[in-house]
DNA sequence: ATTACTAATATCCGAGTAG
DNA sequence: TCTACTCGGATATTAGTAA
């Protein structure tokens, strides 16, 4: 009964349809695409398949010429920002379900720089607590570190000046914190404000992440050497 | 006529239910929904909603409880597996799509590079050409930027070593260059071997990126500022 | 309240086929 | 060949309820 075709936005058959043309379009600007090559692609008939096209066309993310028996088709800026909006909506989803972390055991670079007085002052003054002497190590999956990463590119850091120590004649370079907060993944009530310790000489190798906490995490929060913490931005 | 209820996993209906609930259960582990309220986030019945539960459950991509009135669910593995192969699907689809570029003018740290001879012998070296004394100046959106960087991230960069002058009695950084081909939107067919030029100290605020290459690109591409450019990597 | 069954109905798909 | 129409049958959704 009802008159507006049904070629609406929130059709996921539709979704789908753009997303299977846009896998197949490669690098390529456009694609040569019959609607029987195309309802193969999705497991449906040339029929099917054709008013997809159709559909897709009216609905303006793609682009279509028929020019005898050639069909090309090219997606839109409005496709490719349907395209553009899933992915950055899936991402989100990622980063809330997958920033997650085994602890490792160790307190490596992190503690140091806990150690030094210039440095602990600033943690102090900057982050707002004074943190405990140790770092507390977290072992990521490639996944969940390419993910941190993206993260904190969004993220502005609190930045510890470098300085000089006249007496030792040595300079200590800057490094960044990223304010965060951490949890028990079966127990998501509490959550500990904490930061990530990012520093310069990274392991390139090792997916480990440095916490910087006011409380000793491993006893706050009860945590043995393979336990799964979840990292969470309190973001905007 | 089918027997297996028609439960699989491409169909779309059910990746965009599962969707849904992923993003309606934000950073909890698990959310409390009840068929009615899922059924208004996907527009459908509760009816229907109800049998989408059913559904995921039975694929194996969510974990369900009904306690009383109460129903839980939470993402197993394999949903979240499911979610990130998507992620991962779009994400290629945008960097074939996006990593576009206008040309904009100047040629600024990296011409200065090309012309310092021991930086010269190893562009050509290593990069197989002799490059083009200047580079060209491509200007990404951030998003763009942002993919490109994530593609980065995939590369391994070929390694152009510092040195020392000691005439000069000056040092000069190593630089990383990446292997890639550049092409006019406008003419897929003709895709020009460069490289992008990766300089320690970036611009964080304009998405520049420099391209190296043996021929004037200006002049092979026929561009003018403004014009737009597709930068690709050949395979992975 | 819930979830979810069954029956009625709305929607979608593809065979046949025209242009 | 192509695309894309009509229309009957297949499938999905919802209304009415039960539990």
């Amino acid at each position: 009964m009802k008159l507006n075709k049904e070629i609406s936005q929130d059709n996921y058959a539709n979704w789908f349809a753009l997303y299977h043309l846009c896998q197949n379009i490669g690098s390529q600007k456009a694609i040569h695409i019959s609607s029987t090559e195309f309802g193969k692609i999705l497991n449906l008939s040339q029929q099917t398949a054709s008013r997809r096209i159709n559909d897709l066309e009216e609905i303006g993310w793609i682009q279509r010429k028929i020019i005898g028996k050639d069909q090309v088709i090219r997606i839109t800026k409005k496709g490719a920002d349907v395209i553009l909006a899933m992915y950055k909506n899936l991402r989100q989803i990622l980063e809330e379900i997958l920033i997650v972390g085994e602890v490792t055991e160790g307190m490596k670079e992190g503690g140091y720089y806990v150690r030094i007085p210039g440095y602990l002052a600033q943690f102090q003054e900057k982050l707002g607590f004074k943190p405990y002497f140790g770092t507390l190590n977290i072992q990521l999956s490639d996944l969940n570190k390419e993910l941190l990463e993206e993260n904190l590119k969004n993220q502005i850091p609190v930045r510890i000046e470098g300085f000089e120590d006249n007496k030792l004649g040595r300079t200590y370079g800057a490094v960044d914190c990223f304010i965060c907060s951490v949890s028990r993944l079966d127990n998501q009530d509490v959550k500990v404000d904490s930061a990530i310790l990012k520093i310069k000489r990274t392991h390139h190798k090792k997916n480990i992440v440095e916490i910087l906490a006011e409380d000793y995490l491993r006893e706050k929060l009860k945590l043995k050497d393979g336990d799964r913490l979840r990292i969470e931005f309190t973001k905007k």
